[in-house]
DNA sequence: GACAACTAGCTCGGACTCCGATATAACGGT
DNA sequence: ACCGTTATATCGGAGTCCGAGCTAGTTGTC
């Protein structure tokens, strides 16, 4: 019954930007929004409003874990937000959904089958 | 004024799934739904609600337009729908985002960066 | 110290999207 | 004639997106 992942795809965009900063290191929310513009080379930026529904939704499903304030850190603000291994399996699983779905896009545009008019 | 392509990204996934399943061949509503399933190997249903609000949405911004009555079609409640030169670029743009997306995933998954505890 | 710009967290409400239940009806097989 | 499937379509509740706006700490400059 452990894969139930797969019962939560397909990721939307804001969720799976999400996962995916996450994923290489724990980051605060608004060094989430940063990363996620980052990584789409400012094509695509989070909300605030997106950001925290997406993250309460994440924690409640626990694939993200609160960690809150981080010793050594010299702003106090910053709350911290990691990946848990449950998290980190729905993002692979989410991956390799996409890549099949990107597989079949690149197959489908470069032969396109003949039409009738 | 040109209508950028990348400016609709990122897609949502039933959007996304409905120009793959036209990007093959035209198809009918119903044929769609079929198609998407089929795709996903019955793991990602589009309803009826989804799938018309969607189309509605593809055919205003002319990513989709609507051919009708197919001749040669024994079936004559079909409505067949078409793919555009603009749906086919936008789906190319959303295909080599998601490309991207899918290594960067895959590089994070695989080689985490050491972490604070 | 005063000030501005930036960083950081968070709420709110309107707009938008998802999605099944439901309606209607033509089709194919028995 | 009947039934299951194919087919289009609408409706409304639930859920999601997303920027405006708020508060407040940090950093840099004059």
């Amino acid at each position: 019954m452990k894969d139930d992942a797969a019962s939560f795809l397909p990721l939307s965009p804001a969720t799976l930007h999400i996962l995916l900063s996450l994923a290489a290191e724990d980051l605060h929310g608004y060094g989430i929004m940063q990363e996620v513009a980052r990584q789409s080379e400012g094509k695509y930026k989070l909300g605030p409003g997106t950001l925290y529904d997406n993250l309460q939704k994440l924690i409640q499903r626990k694939f993200v874990q609160e960690l809150g304030r981080r010793p050594g850190d010299d702003d106090p603000r910053r709350r911290y937000y990691r990946l848990t291994s449950v998290g980190r399996g729905v993002l692979a699983a989410e991956t390799n959904r996409l890549a099949g779905v990107v597989r079949e896009a690149r197959l489908r545009l470069q032969i396109p089958k003949p039409r009738r008019t």
